[in-house]
This record gives C-alpha cells, structure tokens and sequence, in this order.
DNA sequence: TGTACATCAGTGAACGCGCGTTCACTGATGTAC
DNA sequence: TGTACATCAGTGAACGCGCGTTCACTGATGTAC
C-alpha cells in the first residue's frame, strides 16, 4: 500500500502541476487582453489544450479567473514589501508614486482587481480568498503608517490611503483628450496630494 | 409652410417626449435591478412599449445606458449643490458623510457610474459627455475647497477627493462578513479620516 | 365628400453570435490473473 | 508473457441560452386632388 500511497501523491502533483499551468496561461492572457474580453477559449489556447479539459482541473469560469487574479496580487504586494524593505526611509510620497505607476503599468491587472471588489455575485469563498489577499497588501501599508503615526489607528490609514489609491486610479482612468502619459502624470501627482495629507 | 414648420415642430416635442418616457423608465430599471443585468426587453417592458421600438429612439443599448446614467449624475449634484446652499457653513466632514451615505443609497447608480469610469469600449462622444457631468460635480467641491484654502490648485483638490471617495465606495463594498449597515459605517468613517486630512 | 397614397409609430417574430458548459468518445497507461 | 479490464487525461462537436439587433408587417393619421 505504501507504494500506491506514493504513487497517488505523484499523480496529485502532477495535477496541481498542470493546474499551476493554466493559471499561469490564464495570467499571461489577462494581461494581453482587456480583461472583460477573455474566454474559457483563449485561455486554453494559450495553454495549448482543449478548452473543455479545463473543466477537469476547474469548476468554472470564475475559480480561474479569481485564482490568477490573485496570484498577481502575490506580486503586487511582493513589490511593496521590497519597495519599503530596499529604503527603510522611503517617504510615503515616493512609495505613492511607485504604487500608482506600478498599477498603470499593470493595468489589465488593475481592472480585474477592480472588477471582483464590484461584483456582487461572487461566493462568499472567492469573496473570502481575494480579501485575504487584499489584506497582506493592507499590511505592507500599516508598515508605513506604523512609522509614521502613533501607532492608533493604523489599520484604518491604511485602508484610507488604499481606498484613495484605488479611486485615483479607477476616476481618472477615461481622461477624455490626453494621452496616456498626461494621465499617468495627473494621477502621480494626485497621488503625492493624497500622499501628503497622509503625513500631518 | 408656417403651419408645416410648427407642426414639424410639434412632431419633434412628442418625439422628445417619447425619449425622456423611455428614459425615465431605464432609470426606474437601473434603480431595482444591478447593473449588469439590465436588458433592453426590460426596460421596453417597464416603459410598456415593445422592445424593438427603443431602437427608434436610441442608436443602441450603450446610448440610453449613458443617458439614464447622466439623468442620475444630474441629482447628485444637485443634492450636493443644495447641501453646501442650505448651510453655508457646513463642515467637510458632513458633506463626506452625506455624500458617501448618499452614493451607499443609490447603490444601483453608483455601481453604473464606476462602470462607465472603467469601460474602455465608451466612443468619445459617450465619455465627453459623462465626463461633462463629472466636471459639474468638480464645480460643486470647488466651492468647498475655495473657502478652506488658498485658492491655488482648487481644482486638483476636488479631484484628489472625488477620487478618494469613489475609492472608498468600491474597495470596500463587499467587505466579507460584515452586514450593510457595518460596511456604511466602516465606509463614513474612512470618509471622516480623508475629510480631516483635507482640512489641513 | 370621397378615394388613392404617403408617412410613420409601433409590433412580434426571427436572426445571429458568442460563449460557458457538457457529452460521447479515444487512446494511453497501469493492474489483475 | 499474454489477455481482459479499469482508469483517466484529453478532445472536437454540440447544446443551450441570453440578448442585442433587425425585419417584414400593421394600422392609424394626414394629404393631394
């Protein structure tokens, strides 16, 4: 029986391996095509399989679509941490400026993040997986607030200033009449008037 | 002719009319139903007409979405103008309560309004004009922002803080576990932080 | 006053398409005896 | 060593449905003569 123990772990590897591989193609398509406009189709296309194979390693749409969105969140916060860890002085005017760019250059990203926190529809246990995400980015910003404040509160500034981030974001993004580059300047610069008011 | 020009005219009044009767029944839709759900046979059966005769009126599904969404951006504003009227002295703070307590009761329409914010498909005449509303908005919290500071960059000012209060709006709207009315309260307070923050 | 014709709001049925999801099947690999 | 059988990843074709949009038609009202 030890044999066959070893040999079902095997094959429970290779099956998380090969799930492994269809996020991961999912990710690369969410981040070649507006997010709104990725089917079941194109993500096994990228992967090199038949898109109805996906239906063995996923129960739908949504558990592929929530699972690559947050293992790009993984990154995102992975960017913050070294963002503070690199500068232990690092104002919260430059961390701003580098969060926001960083966002506009994952935009596609961006817009998924945004689409799940709007959805409504969403089961409580993908609504639950995404906030824990969510919440380890929250405690990379109570890092900087813990410097920075009395240390009351500090929950609470962080999810302010992410909040704010988030808005900047999503309220200037269709800037009729400028170019790309206009509008990430006016929301850097939004952002360094958010950032500022976040230090008194 | 004389007669022939007013009776042309008079076509073209009941074909307004018609319009604003359909309008006002996508609004009545958008206003009981989320979003993203909403048809065109829906708001043809709430207007009592058949659906293909929206079609008369309206372009295409986009075209009424954008008006209905406009009609609704026209009240906000107009509740917030008369908010600042009606106490001249009125704290930053109150108006960000009630404005966030006011978007929290118009769910159904803020959710519209972010939609419009994120869609990259909109043609540019579609986002011009909801972008028109916006700027109306803008003016409102202008006029907050001239008596509280200096008068320079006012407008950059309103900016930041629309954008942290739609921020709020969505990041934290389906915060998991908490009831409706944990979330308002969650949402005012973080309203009430950035409000102080702007005072300075 | 009556007749032929034009205009146009309004309609129900049908088109078309995309896409999530399921089905029936194949073919390779492993297992029992 | 060979044979019958089980398992399971993988597939292409098809289902089903919703919904935006268009079509062919009706019926009322107005106009010309």
């Amino acid at each position: 029986m030890a044999k066959n123990d070893s040999l079902n772990k095997l094959k429970e590897q290779e099956r998380e391996a090969r799930r492994d591989l269809i996020i991961g193609a999912a990710e690369r398509v969410f981040s070649k095509k507006p997010f709104n406009a990725v089917t079941i189709r194109d993500i096994a296309k990228e992967a090199g399989i038949s898109h109805a194979l996906i239906y063995r390693y996923f129960p739908d749409q949504q558990s592929i679509f929530v699972e690559a969105c947050i293992r790009r969140g993984a990154k995102i916060v992975e960017f913050v941490a070294r963002l503070i860890d690199e500068n232990r002085n690092i104002s919260i005017e430059k961390i701003t400026e580098r969060f926001i760019q960083y966002l506009i250059d994952n935009d596609r990203y961006f817009r998924m993040m945004t689409h799940f926190m709007l959805d409504g529809s969403l089961s409580r246990e993908m609504v639950e997986r995404l906030n824990a995400g969510e919440r380890i980015l929250l405690d990379q910003f109570d890092r900087i607030f813990a410097k920075m404040s009395s240390g009351k509160g500090v929950r609470m500034l962080s999810h302010a200033y992410f909040a704010a981030m988030n808005g900047i974001l999503i309220t200037f993004r269709n800037y009729p009449g400028r170019s790309r580059e206009e509008i990430a300047r006016h929301m850097r610069e939004l952002g360094r008037i958010i950032a500022q008011k976040f230090k008194s």
